[in-house]
DNA sequence: TGCCTTATCTTTACAGTGACAAGATATCGC
DNA sequence: GCGATATCTTGTCACTGTAAAGATAAGGCA
């Protein structure tokens, strides 16, 4: 780390940082390998020693991204009085998430790198997987805690997927409707089945 | 219609049919406009004079799967005996499609053109809207039809996504949860509120 | 200290993309 | 039958991701 040129420092993370500064400011559109090497200042081949490809960037980019995101949830959710009001202030807190950043939420979820998926990308997704995973056990026990988790996730990323991309219906107020899946999936968990 | 070149004929819905082709058979990546013009055999131009940008020609794609897709959602779920047999096989004829065709679900739901919803497109997502919505109403009576077909909605949606990006979390059968779901949602929206 | 190996960054180049402009050709209205 | 118009082609431009080759700095070892 000398002063100027050549010899960044740490390049690797200053990439991965740029591509954030890009996707807030400028949406997905705009997130390119050559754009990313001008936010950080260096010539447009530089990342090659540190990403194979832009695949390689973006799933580094994403799992920096499950990072913030799994603190949100945290965040949002650890003050709830018990765990019915911890789950559906982690649900809102997803949504909220992805409304506030649709952008890298798109490079999270998006599946756009097909064979790129590092292990670090994975092991992000699988914290975040985890932290939902207790909260619902929490509400439901163990014994449907994995069927009943991927309900949760499912109407939370299908709300936010249709919220970033202009799907949702007409004549609906989002929050409230949010608030009401929340609700009624929680009591279809916990009441018996009728028969 | 002569025979060969100039004045295709019906270019518009070759250039459709034939990014439909690229989808099914390339993938997402491998949609672009001059791989259209290609594969309706045209020169990368002539796409010009029929759809203003690539996000306009996405949005055609999109619509004209929007059909197939209402299609077969009616297709499967309209031998159902009952209401909530019908909603059930709707949601799982959802995700179906999305597994088997996830291409073309990522160019319909994607939300990658921005600017670029045309009232086709709009007319044909509206369409699918009301399908659901139809089969929802007939469970849970007009009241709330109107958050629980957007809580269907979510489910389905969020669980093909996830399904389509390589998403879902380890430890499940994927059929098995998803129809889960679909009666724990049911349950939940028939059954009143605990108090 | 001095040199040599290595990692990092730059420059240059290439094929492919979306978009635009200008020219060529066929169809339609009169 | 002829001109106006819609349609298609050719050519071009800036931009992208990727690769190869050259330039520069850092570290290891005498």
């Amino acid at each position: 780390m000398t002063d100027k040129n050549y010899h960044h420092g740490d390049l690797r993370t200053a990439l991965v940082k740029a591509g954030r500064t890009i996707l807030e400011r400028d949406g997905l559109q705009a997130l390119t390998l050559r754009a990313c090497a001008r936010e950080a200042g260096v010539s447009h081949a530089a990342p090659q020693h540190h990403f194979r490809n832009m695949a390689d960037l973006m799933s580094a980019i994403a799992a920096s991204g499950f990072d913030d995101f799994v603190e949100a949830l945290d965040d949002h959710s650890k003050n709830a009085p018990d765990a019915k009001g911890r789950l559906i202030a982690m649900g809102i807190a997803y949504v909220v998430f992805a409304s506030e950043h649709p952008a890298i939420y798109r490079v999270m979820f998006g599946g756009d790198a097909p064979n790129s998926v590092s292990e670090q990308l994975e092991s992000a997704m699988l914290q975040a997987w985890n932290q939902l995973h207790h909260a619902v056990e929490a509400v439901v026990g163990s014994d449907q805690a994995n069927n009943d988790a991927l309900l949760v996730w499912s109407v939370v990323h299908g709300h936010a997927m249709l919220r970033a991309a202009q799907c949702l219906p007409p004549v609906v107020d989002a929050d409230l409707a949010l608030r009401h899946s929340l609700e009624v999936i929680i009591n279809g968990m916990t009441l018996p089945p009728p028969h």
